[in-house]
Order: C-alpha cells, then sequence, then structure tokens
DNA sequence: CTTTTATGTGAACTTTTCTTCACATAATAG
DNA sequence: CTATTATGTGAAGAAAAGTTCACATAAAAG
C-alpha cells in the first residue's frame, strides 16, 4: 500500500490529516518541520507527501525544491490556505503534482491523493517496460553490433551495415532493423536510413558501461 | 590488424625492432622514452608493447607499471640485456605478459608476439561470452527479479524465493536459478542456498545502474 | 519412524524468437 | 527507359527459451 507522508506545522491540522488518511486505510508518517520531512524522506520511502504551505523557516515552496531533491520519485500535493495562480505556478515548476486549498472537502483530497498513486503507478510500469524492451534489444549479438555500429557512424543503411556485419540475407537484418525500431531505440528518416532515437544513444552509452563494467576482472 | 607500441630509447636498436614489425606487417609506432610512451599508449589502443629494460630516467620495471595503469589490456613484451631470473619474476609481477633476452633470434619475437596478440583474442572472445551470458540472463524478467532479491538479502532458499515470488510451480524457479548459476552469477552453498557470485554482485550492479540510466527522462 | 516439506531431474509441450524464402516496389545508374 | 540495386512484406519453418508434469530423493517436523 501506498505511503504517505503528511507535513504540516499546525498540529491540529496534522493529525486531522491523518485522521483522514487512516481512515482511507493509507499507511501514513506525520512530520512537523521542513528538517524533520527531509529526514525522514531520506530515511524511507514515500509515495506521497501532503505538503502544507504556510511553514515557519523555509516556507513551503523552498522545501519543495528540497524536498525533490532527497525524493525524486514522490509525488507532493501542495496545500495552501492563501492559494494564488502565482504560488500555484511556482508550485507545480518546483515540482508539485497538485495543488489544493483550504477549505477543501476531504473527498477531493483522497481522489487527488488516489489519482497521483495511479500515476506513480503508471509511471512505475512505464520504467519496467523500458528496461524489459531494452534489455531484450541487447540480448541478440546482431542487435548490439548494429547499436554498435553508431559508435562512429551517425547513420546507416541497410546494405551497407548488411555488408559490414556480412550478413548475406539482408531481410534478416531488416527484422533486427525492425525490432530495433519497435523498441525505440533506432528510427528512420525520410529517406530509410537508420539513427538512433535519443532512447537509442542511451542504450549504446548502457552498452560501453556493461563492456566496462564486466570486463574488468 | 594489431598495432603494437616499441619502447626503446636507443635509436638504432629501437628502428632495427620497427624494420622487423614492419617486414611481418604489424602496424606499429616508436616511442623513445617512458614519457612519450605513455603519451602515446593514453592516445591510441596499441595491443602489444614491446618494451626495453633499460632505459633512462624510470627504468623499464617501473614504466611498466604505469604503462598496465595506463592501458590495461595492451600486452607487454618486456626485452632485457640483463636476463635475470629475479627481474623476469618482477617483471612478470608487475604485468609483463613475456620476458625475452637480448640476443634473440628474429624469429622467437615474431612468436611471441604471435602468441600473446593470440591470447589477446581469446580474451577477447572471453569478454564477448561474459557480456552475453549477463545480457540474456538479465533479458528475462523472472531472472531479473531473483538478482534483486539478493538487493536485500545474501542467501535465498529455493520455497522460500518461490513464495516471494509468488511462483507456484517451482521446477519453473528451479529452471530460471539454474539459468543464472550456469550463467556464473548464482552459485549455491553446501546447504543450497543460493547466493550471488563475484560476477553476480557486478550483474546486480549493472541492473541498478541501467534503472537509473534508463528511468530519467 | 512416518509424514510433510524442500530440493531436484528429465521429458513433453508451448511459446517466443529468429531465419529463410518467395515475392514486390521504389530508386538509381547506365 | 531498362537493368540493377536498395528497401521492404508476409508467411513458413527452424531453433531457442520457457513452462508443465510426472516422478524421485533428502531433510525436517511431529
Amino acid at each position: 500500500m501506498s505511503k504517505i507522508l503528511i507535513v504540516d506545522d499546525d498540529k491540529e491540522y496534522r493529525e486531522n490529516l491523518k485522521e483522514i488518511l487512516d481512515n482511507a486505510g493509507y499507511p501514513n508518517d506525520m512530520a512537523g518541520s521542513a528538517k524533520q520531512a527531509m529526514q525522514k524522506l531520506g530515511d524511507q520511502q514515500f509515495d506521497v507527501v501532503l505538503l502544507d504551505f504556510m511553514m515557519p523557516g523555509i516556507d513551503g515552496i523552498n522545501a519543495l525544491g528540497e524536498f525533490k531533491k532527497i525524493s525524486p520519485n514522490s509525488k507532493i500535493i501542495m496545500i495552501t490556505a492563501f492559494a494564488s495562480i502565482e504560488n500555484a505556478v511556482i508550485a507545480i515548476k518546483k515540482g508539485a503534482s497538485e495543488y489544493i486549498s483550504k477549505p477543501f472537502k476531504i473527498e477531493a483530497l483522497l481522489l487527488m491523493i488516489k489519482q497521483v498513486i495511479e500515476e506513480l503507478r503508471f509511471e512505475g510500469n512505464i520504467k519496467k517496460l523500458k528496461l524489459e524492451g531494452t534489455l531484450s534489444s541487447l540480448s541478440n549479438s546482431i542487435r548490439r553490433e548494429i547499436i554498435r555500429l553508431f559508435q562512429t557512424s551517425k547513420k546507416i543503411r541497410l546494405m551497407e551495415t548488411a555488408r559490414k556485419l556480412d550478413i548475406e540475407d539482408h531481410t534478416k537484418l531488416i527484422f533486427h532493423l525492425k525490432t530495433l525500431r519497435a523498441a525505440k531505440i533506432l528510427r528512420q528518416d525520410m529517406k530509410h536510413a537508420y539513427m538512433l532515437t535519443k532512447e537509442g544513444k542511451k542504450v549504446l552509452e548502457c552498452l560501453n558501461i556493461l563492456d566496462n563494467y564486466l570486463s574488468d576482472k
């Protein structure tokens, strides 16, 4: 179950929020200051942070930036009594996922929490899929050779590649090029030449890293 | 074709060696001092270094250590006029692949070169195989999950793992554990518990690296 | 000491991945 | 404008990877 951190300097309000989360069944923890919150964020993994804007010391917006640095994968929901478009914009720019102003309906907050957790789940899957695709692309030696060709060339063409890799049947090569295209590692320009995507460049770097990593005794 | 670096402060001897290598068809380059040699080694990839022992400044043995640091995958052949068992032992300990004393037959040197190049080719294959094994192991998600279990545990047992990964048929898990064992990523202790090999620890690190690398936008 | 749980093997089978082949169309060179 | 080279598709088949099942033995628990 997704864990939530409540950050609010107002004890009463804080415990109020805790009760709401407890009733909704979310495991949660509380912090009464930005400092305490950062410590907890560094310590454990929280999926969502409920952050109240009006805090003494570093104010909420600054805290927000710090929190994101410490725990970039946590979703942050800003809660504030002094809502304004400017503040909302700043908060979102600094990395808040949602912005809600007091007073709010409990259901509205719970819905928001549900949504960001859903986003989190989705992003996690995307990440997993990307790793999946990358590793299955790299599992084939022909595909690795293709990717390595981009060490020196920016673009490669089909038949030229076939000759370089000494592959007689060009349709075999097309199969692997297609696989790499499906994995978003390669793309083609208007004139059919193949080139690395942004993702593909990362994959090439990964390959180099693995090479180095595995080679030294 | 394999590239060779000749390091010798005696100009005449150096050019003598160059002629031999040219005739044998090996691309080569020369350095008249350890310093110059280190520069060239840092610059380009040499497969073999022919290193003469009696050099001014840092003597050959010290140079040897430096060379190995700069270019750990190059094979170094020590050539010396003052052969002794002690020196030979030191040279090999410091990373020389071969040790030959003057005067020597040209054929003996060429044979030596051929041998170390062959070793190099072989080691290259080993490296390729290791990458192959690692990537094909990581291409399967069950195996990745198994490896990740070692993030927190030092040893895992079969049925415990099956429960953690929610795999009903334990023979399926055995299949993947076997695969990982074959890839030298896992091994078993006397009491059948599975643990990471030294290589396996690297693989886990690689997996973490890939995770990080692919996750950030 | 017998019942249960853990660990394992080998063969049959399924699924996925890879290769090959027959064929088609577009681009380029002569 | 015709021959050649480049690029591609889809289906059939081969090979590799993964799963399941029937069965076996060893270790631990009662």
